[in-house]
DNA sequence: CTTTGTGCCACATATAATTCGGTAAATTCT
DNA sequence: AGAATTTACCGAATTATATGTGGCACAAAG
């Protein structure tokens, strides 16, 4: 089991992270420009990162809107119980709903978070109906709908 | 201005998306296999969803807690007002921090939500004491710290 | 029908990634 | 400290990939 324990990198590594997290198809010889170092050491620095699982993947970001995405959501869901057949089980049930892209276990009012996007108002409805109010392991929900967003931020605050 | 409204895609186009909304790093060449395309007219339709701004950016997705990124929350923040100006302020603010990697205007119990990333719970609260509750339009914060994440998918479901 | 435009392929070329051999600095060991 | 070992780097050659071009076929518009 590969249990996520922090690993080594150093400045350059760091600069590393931040250009790809911001733009990952810079190409490699820009972004050894960038770093002051020649491709070579370059890509084999991207490539350790890649190993060693600090990069994780790469991922192109769509205009929800553009796709016909016009609704998103966060909802806060409250389970008829903690013990972890019922979290399993209900985990199960959301990673099955592509409409669903975050799903966090969380201290405080509720017990998890979703966050859900789909195409309008109705369609939204209807799944929240049909698809998760249906799980036997939810008890409550509360929906909130995102007007606008601020920030969407891509970059991690690399710690010192 | 670029209101985002819904562009136009076909079937193969929308293959195009699901493909590189998981993996961005796919060459020219595997893509045009995977959607049964030669390269020349797969890399013009990719080129054409970039230009219309289907496709916004691409970046690379790192592993939080390997990068010494231990606590991530979700942040309920009441404003003292909901004027324009007073909103334009508070983003100001927020988008210079960068621990805050999302901001979104919300219906229902708060006013926003905040997805705040730090290192770990002290340097959180130093976080939120000396940065986020020091903006003046800021009037009430409500915390939920993030015990687990099951689910975050960078693919959103484009709808038919 | 004819015309115009769109979308495709195959192939040629340009650009970029990747590999390789060698060197220098840093680290470890004695 | 000095030798041995490892690590990180560069420049150049090679390989892979992206990109540009011309031509063909189908579909939509006139």
């Amino acid at each position: 089991m590969d249990n996520s324990i922090k690993v080594k990198f150093d400045k350059i590594d760091r600069k590393i992270l931040e250009i790809l997290q911001g733009n990952a198809k810079i190409t490699n010889a820009q972004l050894s420009k960038d770093i002051g170092l020649s491709p070579a050491p370059t890509l084999e620095r991207v490539k350790k990162l890649e190993q060693s699982g600090i990069i994780k993947s790469y991922h192109a970001k769509l205009d929800p809107e553009k796709i016909g995405l016009g609704v998103s959501t966060f909802v806060l869901v409250g389970l008829i119980g903690h013990n972890k057949s019922n979290i399993d089980a209900f985990m199960k049930e959301i990673n099955q709903i592509p409409e669903v892209i975050e799903c966090h276990h969380i201290t405080g009012t509720g017990d998890f978070i979703l966050k859900i996007i789909s195409k309008d108002i109705n369609s939204y409805q209807k799944l929240m109906l049909e698809q998760v109010s249906e799980i036997k392991e939810v008890d409550s929900m509360q929906s909130m709908v995102i007007l606008s967003t601020f920030k969407d931020s891509k970059v991690l605050p690399i710690p010192a």
